[in-house]
RNA sequence: GGCCUGGUAGUUCAGUUGGUUAGAACGCCGCCCUGUCACGGCGGAGGUCGUGGGUUCGAGUCCCAUCCAGGUCGCCA
């Protein structure tokens, strides 16, 4: 039989002992014994640090004993008086004193361990999360936890404190496939009819603003079908908001106001705003990317002009069809660049849909160039010249279509800087990316689909070109970039009910199917409503990044893995014939 | 779905051109130890080499298939 805690009440947290001379109660786990002999010590774990407690020859025999028994892991309580150490431990908070216990208390015994619970891990993450409960135990984890939790705390003190009020919206609700694959629950009630998981509270916000509530916020929980990555779950959390006679500028100054709060609670970091704003034209002519790593520089550069009359034909061509010749350079990067790692980008290039990828390395006297034969006299002088390459660095260029050129460039500008070791591992380079695109062209269904959502208001001098020059049309959407990652994303939202229905049109929509999957949105919009507009932040990246942290497994207490499977719980699982029976459904199980 | 990487004691890894009984460290078990804090000393247990086939006199090692995990592309309005 395990003790009990009966007459015992805990007065600190192991990490917080105090009061040196007093009789202390602490709590734990065990996370190390050493047994002297005639002397044990005990380092007692809880989530604010650890504290020795010492048994010796002025041990009650039994404490003496019982501590004899104790384990790695057991979970105990120990009363007893706190102390100064004979000799200190500079490494850890309670080093100076120690707890002499008097009476200890097994309270639960543990089986060894898979692993052993120590901060700087190297076991296997697919063990680790079979006994994900075993893993939160690591300071690492808990740590990152209490971070989360002081991310969310901040966030609901600020948006309070500015005039926002917390509304849950609804987990069940109306599918709307555009978009992300939904989750879906099957309806006992209405056979053959499904709820879906939001992927986004979006809607709901959006009528909530037309209901008057003017300041919305919610740490909204989100899901969406599709396959993971390092920074991508199925479900997540979004700081979501939504206010009311606002326009851009309104929405990211409050949020800038919370990133400043932020980073300053959390990470005692200055972050000065406003933040920096990239249009996405601009962020895509220089990065290459919709959301740049600005922490470092090796920007894009048009070649397009210095090359127009080459007899190249890859550049040629390129030009031709409208597209461009870009290029960047490694600086000083020769050395590390060698040839066989540049046929890597190459091979890199293609699979990411270049078709090549030409290069200069400069590292004699005379650049090395991969085209050199196709130059005529000083073109290659010129594109050197333009590009700013010089003795030791490496140029990479690709001549394409835009569409190819920019992304392609802008995956080789972040790959290379990773290589050659010029992405500084500190620093928070937030910056907006404004006036995305409205529409995309969707090369598969060949036709144009929404960039944002379909509820994104487009800017005021783009109205005229919806109907003829799709292309041209911008939007009042923003995202907020942090170090290369997508933090949040928002937008303002059409507030007219007939400029709603045409840009679902414009998408495609039937009537039929407007009606149906958004009748009830463009009807709200009938009886009036505030101009307003909001945006998501993406509480699983923001603790990711500020924990420093790889993925967001690590920032999230039962993560799925790749397949979008738990290890521990093993679900998704099949069940009950019955429980089918009652839904409706019947299972069609592929070979 | 494509591509890449990995899978050997409980854990992390080593394992030679294919060749005796598959090793180390940590952990675990037992004994000893009064100032440790990655405690120390002595002794011990512990392996379907992911799984299934194949080549071979002989496979942890070579070949094929498959499973699992991670990364990445597609995908993520």
């Amino acid at each position: 039989m395990p003790d009990t805690m009966k007459g015992l009440k805990r007065t600190h947290y192991c990490g917080e002992v105090e009061g040196v001379g007093n009789e202390v109660t602490v709590a734990g786990f065990t996370q190390r014994v050493r047994d002297k002999g005639g002397l044990i010590f005990i380092d007692l774990r809880d989530r604010t640090g650890i504290v020795q407690l010492v048994f010796d020859d002025t041990s009650k025999p039994e404490v003496f004993e019982k501590a004899k028994q104790v384990k790695s892991e057991y979970v105990l309580m120990a009363k007893g008086l706190l102390r100064e150490r004979e000799s200190k431990n500079a490494d850890i908070k309670t080093g100076n004193v120690e707890i002499l216990v008097d009476d200890l208390r097994i309270l639960s015994k543990a089986q060894t361990t898979p692993f052993e619970i120590t901060n700087e891990t190297k076991t296997n993450e697919e063990l680790r999360l079979k006994y994900r409960y075993l893993d939160l135990r690591r300071k690492k984890l808990q740590d990152n936890l209490i971070m989360r939790h002081k991310i969310a705390k901040t966030a609901r003190e600020y948006f309070y404190e500015n005039g926002f009020i917390e509304i849950e919206t609804p987990m069940m609700m109306k599918s709307t496939p555009e978009g992300a694959r939904d989750y879906l629950v099957p309806s006992r009630v209405h056979e053959g009819k499904f709820y879906a998981l939001p992927q986004s509270p979006q809607i709901y916000k959006q009528l909530l603003m037309i209901a008057g509530y003017d300041r919305y916020i919610q740490l909204a929980r989100c899901f969406r079908d599709e396959d993971l990555r390092a920074d991508r779950q199925p479900e997540f959390t979004q700081i979501d908001l939504e206010m009311s006679f606002v326009d851009v500028d309104d929405i990211l100054e409050l949020t800038e106001g919370f990133i400043s709060r932020l980073m300053k609670e959390t990470m005692n970091v200055d972050i000065p705003t406003p933040l920096p704003r990239l249009t996405y034209k601009d962020a895509m002519e220089r990065y290459g990317s919709d959301k740049p790593d600005t922490r470092f520089g090796m920007e894009i550069t048009d070649i397009s002009d210095v090359v127009k009359d080459s007899e190249f034909a890859v550049f040629a061509n390129a030009l031709s069809s409208g597209g461009s010749v870009r290029g960047i350079v490694a600086k000083n990067a020769a050395g590390t660049l060698t040839r066989k790692e540049i046929d890597k980008l190459v091979e890199f290039s293609k699979g990411i849909g270049a078709k090549g990828l030409a290069y200069i390395r400069w590292v004699d006297d005379a650049p090395s160039c991969s085209f050199a034969k196709f130059m005529k006299e000083g073109e290659l002088e010129a594109i050197l010249s333009k590009l700013g390459c010089e003795k030791g660095d490496v140029a990479l260029i690709v001549a394409d279509k835009n569409k190819v050129t920019l992304p392609v460039l802008g995956a080789l500008r972040l790959k290379v800087g990773k290589q050659i070791g010029i992405v500084p591992d500190t620093g928070y380079n937030f910056l907006w990316i404004t006036e995305f695109p409205f529409f995309e062209w969707d090369d598969e269904s060949q036709s144009w689909i929404a960039m944002h959502h379909p509820f994104t208001m487009p800017m005021e001098e783009c109205i005229e070109f919806l109907d003829n020059d799709k292309g041209k049309v911008r939007a009042k959407a923003y995202d907020l970039v942090l170090n290369g990652i997508e933090l949040c994303s928002g937008s303002i939202r059409i507030t007219d009910p007939e400029l709603q229905e045409k840009m679902f049109r414009l998408l495609g929509l039937t009537d039929e199917e407007i009606n149906a999957k958004f009748g009830f949105l463009v009807d709200a919009y009938k009886y009036a409503a505030p101009p307003h507009g909001g945006l998501g932040i993406g509480l699983d990246r923001l603790s990711m990044l500020l924990c420093g942290a790889d993925s967001l497994r690590d920032v999230t207490a039962f993560p799925k893995v790749k397949d979008a499977s738990e290890l521990m719980s093993e679900c998704p699982s099949v069940v009950d014939d019955k429980q089918l029976e009652e839904l409706h459904i019947r299972t069609v199980l592929s070979d």
